[in-house]
DNA sequence: AAACAGTTCAACCGCTCATGA
DNA sequence: CTCATGAGCGGTTGAACTGTT
């Protein structure tokens, strides 16, 4: 629309980076922070764009960004995400610390799309490609109220993460910027103005800091009064402040409970069942046909925040389950290898695969003990649920919840 | 071993949004 | 209120890589 370029195009290079440029970039930006993404390519003596330099650093360089193969509960927060979200790939980056919209972004369209289009899942709806859903019997109503469901909880993810990073900012600013800026007044300049970016920050002051308290944010007494009361000992025990992208962890903590569940099912079905094993694929069209109303649309928008499945004992509630079913369409996700492991274009990829492997299997072993439990009871919560049939009439747990109807009817649709 | 096809992912492009003058 | 500017987002591209014939 006859806007400008964003910075002069002339002269300026395109393309791969080369190791030069990104230590260039890399010293620059630990030493001053970005403050200007316009100004930076000059000061840093990169022949780059800002645009080129923000994305090279967001995407690549950033220090705190996880790289090479997605965990099951990323897949499943993706998938789950993306059923409510949509193609929002920074908003769902925000529930999936470490990992970047561009990463998540490719990722979807390179695996999970397909996956889920190969087991006659529409990537877009979520919904099996005979719609169930709108059926003779008067579920086009649930879908209605789903869809609003999901519209609205879109709106209030967008608004937490706002609140989040508000009160982020507010707090970084009345301690450690403070201080920072008194130290280096000026390279702070002309970065407050982004709603979004911490990134303006020098890494040091990004960096995360495990001890720190992981009460619920500011924004949390949303979710207290939206589910009526935070829970004595919350799922969600570790609130990620401190990474850039993620201005809520809630998906990956609360998924993380459900890790298991789809271990469980790969167990269950054997470590080689491919999506195209009858069993499981059965199992996996049974219930998309009897549930695809709900799909992943509505546990799939429950899961990562909703703590009640979690902190019941039973804990099989329809958050569970529902995220059993999306560990059904991850059910290849377990065997298939690494991929794009260690994104490095400078290191050969096998060589610092051989050292991610490693990690990984050090960080397994720690997930496994705490995932056994879950891999047990998942499999028979999915048969209770299934032998308890929750028909489209019955409604996922939070649709049985009157508060939170109440407060449905009462919100605004966005 | 070579040619071809398919896949992956880093990077770019064009657009919108937020902010400040 | 309008305009200019910068930042960020989502879609797309193309080089590099991998698998197949």
């Amino acid at each position: 629309m006859g806007r400008s370029p964003c910075c002069e195009k002339v002269g300026l290079k395109k393309g791969p980076w080369t190791p030069e440029e990104d230590q260039k970039l890399l010293a620059y930006i630990e030493k001053h922070g970005h403050g200007s993404w316009r100004a930076l390519p000059a000061k840093a003596g990169l022949q780059r764009c800002g645009k080129s330099c923000r994305l090279r650093w967001t995407n690549y360089l950033r220090p705190d960004i996880k790289r090479g193969e997605f965990s099951l509960q990323e897949e499943q927060t993706i998938i789950q995400l993306h059923a409510l979200l949509g193609n929002r790939w920074s908003a769902i980056a925000t529930h999936l610390p470490k990992r970047t919209d561009n990463e998540i972004k490719n990722y979807w369209n390179t695996h999970l799309k397909k996956r889920l289009a190969k087991m006659g899942i529409d990537p877009c709806t979520h919904k099996a490609r005979s719609d169930a859903l709108v059926s003779a019997d008067g579920h086009s109503k649930t879908a209605a109220n789903l869809s609003h469901m999901a519209q609205w909880e879109s709106a209030r993810l967008e608004a937490e993460a706002r609140l989040v990073r508000e009160s982020k900012l507010r707090a970084t600013s009345n301690s450690t910027i403070l201080q920072q800026q008194q130290e280096q007044p000026q390279h702070q300049k002309g970065s407050s103005s982004s709603s979004s970016s911490t990134t303006a920050l020098p890494p040091a002051l990004l960096a995360s800091k495990p001890g720190a308290p992981p009460g619920p944010p500011p924004c949390l007494d949303v979710l207290r009064a939206w589910h009526g009361v935070w829970p004595a000992k919350p799922a969600i025990e570790r609130v990620d402040l401190e990474s850039p992208t993620s201005t809520l962890s809630f998906a990956a903590a609360g998924v993380g409970l459900v890790d298991g569940n789809a271990a469980a099912v790969r167990h269950q079905g054997g470590e080689n069942l491919e999506p195209e094993s009858a069993d499981w694929k059965c199992l996996a069209k049974d219930r998309m046909d009897s549930f695809a109303g709900f799909s992943v649309d509505a546990f799939g928008g429950e899961a990562p925040w909703l703590p009640e499945p979690y902190t019941s004992q039973e804990g099989c509630a329809w958050g569970q389950f529902g995220a059993g079913v999306t560990g059904l369409l991850l059910g290849d996700s377990g065997a298939q290898k690494p991929l794009g492991c260690c994104g490095d274009s400078y290191v050969t990829r096998r060589e610092t695969c051989e050292e991610e492997e490693e990690e990984e299997e050090e960080e397994e072993e720690d997930e496994q003990e705490k995932e056994g439990e879950g891999k047990k009871s998942y499999w028979n919560s999915i048969l209770n649920s299934v032998n308890s049939s929750p028909s489209s009439n019955s409604a996922p747990a939070f649709y049985n919840n009157s508060a939170r109807v109440d407060f449905l009817r009462r919100s605004p649709v966005p």
